[in-house]
DNA sequence: GGCCGCATGTAATCTGTTACATGATTCT
DNA sequence: AGAATCATGTAACAGATTACATGCGGCC
């Protein structure tokens, strides 16, 4: 069974924080409220944090140990399972399946993509790429058929259209930012093999 | 007390089902259903639908007749009243305050003003054109203090200033082809000076 | 003395979805 | 006979936000 996700469906992001370390609930809050990285683009409570987190180690994504801390309150430190990595991968390099799921659950993945390593990074741009593809092909051969007389139905494909070319333009940045493409010729490659 | 907003902000759209006539609740699922129009862009559940409306009624925006109608089931007919008319102007006149109002919000303010007059669509789109310039000129600067070895953080302003300028250009394109500007120079205003 | 930071959450509330109830009529 | 349409909703649940509780220690 692959993936139960939430409308969201950006719980199993939060398994990302728990990849090179354990750590804690308000650590994760903490690194969330910077405005940086994905503090960014999630913006998410404190409280809605913790009961995905709860859902997370009901799932079995989870384990927790408490670590008592001396005065302090204890902290319950959270580290991947198995399933949890296993999941959390799936999850990474699966395109997002809406337009709408741009703005958040795709930044998501590709924080982390970027995070772990430029092969993982290509591979979620790719496959991203050729969903966009399809739907556009899509949206296209549907804004044909919509009768001229009805000029909204039109500009509202005509939107998303626009929207999803940007976006595939985008996506093309993203590749020569984060991932280069390794056997493509061009200036890159040239430059690579007169040193070779 | 200028509109109390759903999370969604789209509540206020129902009213517009009610301009030009009363209706029922079940005319207005049956619109939404079909897929043109709004109902190519809000999916409207009908639970959802009538606890919307009831809200509407509460806050003072609708008040409802019943009409029987024999064999079939009453119908409770639903009437603008004058704080519903101008609530109603009111959202349909505002432009929308995020990117990601557009693929809904905006597209069902859209609607109505497109419905309403060509004088009320240049409006909407006038508005929103300066709240969206506004919003890019902001990103515009995020995006140069952002120092350039955050490459995540520069692909995620890069993304959104994408978008802003895909949404700038459709506005140019919907006032085209809904409400032509009339004072401009150009071939539509040559023809009409050698008509006169 | 009072507020902020640490670290855990719970409780109440709001929004939205899914599923179901009713009861007559018309379509297949 | 069985399904779909009309027209009203209610009930139960899932998701997310807001507010609050706890209790210690350090800073102004």
């Amino acid at each position: 069974m692959p993936l139960i996700k939430s409308p969201l469906g950006l719980e199993y992001a939060l398994l990302g924080f728990l990849r090179t370390q354990p750590t804690h609930a308000y650590e994760i809050h903490q690194m969330l409220l910077r405005a940086e990285a994905l503090g960014l683009v999630w913006r998410l409570k404190q409280a809605h944090l913790y009961s995905l987190l709860a859902r997370l180690e009901e799932e079995g994504c989870i384990e927790s140990t408490t670590q008592p801390q001396g005065t302090r309150p204890p902290r319950k430190v959270l580290e991947l399972t198995t399933k949890g990595r296993e999941d959390f991968q799936s999850w990474l390099l699966s395109p997002v399946e809406h337009g709408r799921d741009f703005r958040l659950e795709f930044l998501a993945k590709l924080y982390f993509a970027q995070e772990e390593s430029p092969a993982a990074t290509r591979t979620l741009l790719d496959r991203q790429r050729t969903a966009c593809r399809d739907w556009l092909a899509e949206l296209r051969t549907q804004a044909e058929t919509v009768e001229p007389a009805r000029r909204y139905d039109r500009l509202v494909c005509e939107f998303r259209i626009g929207q999803l070319e940007a976006a595939l333009l985008w996506l093309d940045e993203c590749e020569q930012t984060l991932a280069p493409p390794p056997g493509r010729i061009g200036a890159n490659r040239r430059r690579d093999e007169l040193r070779v």
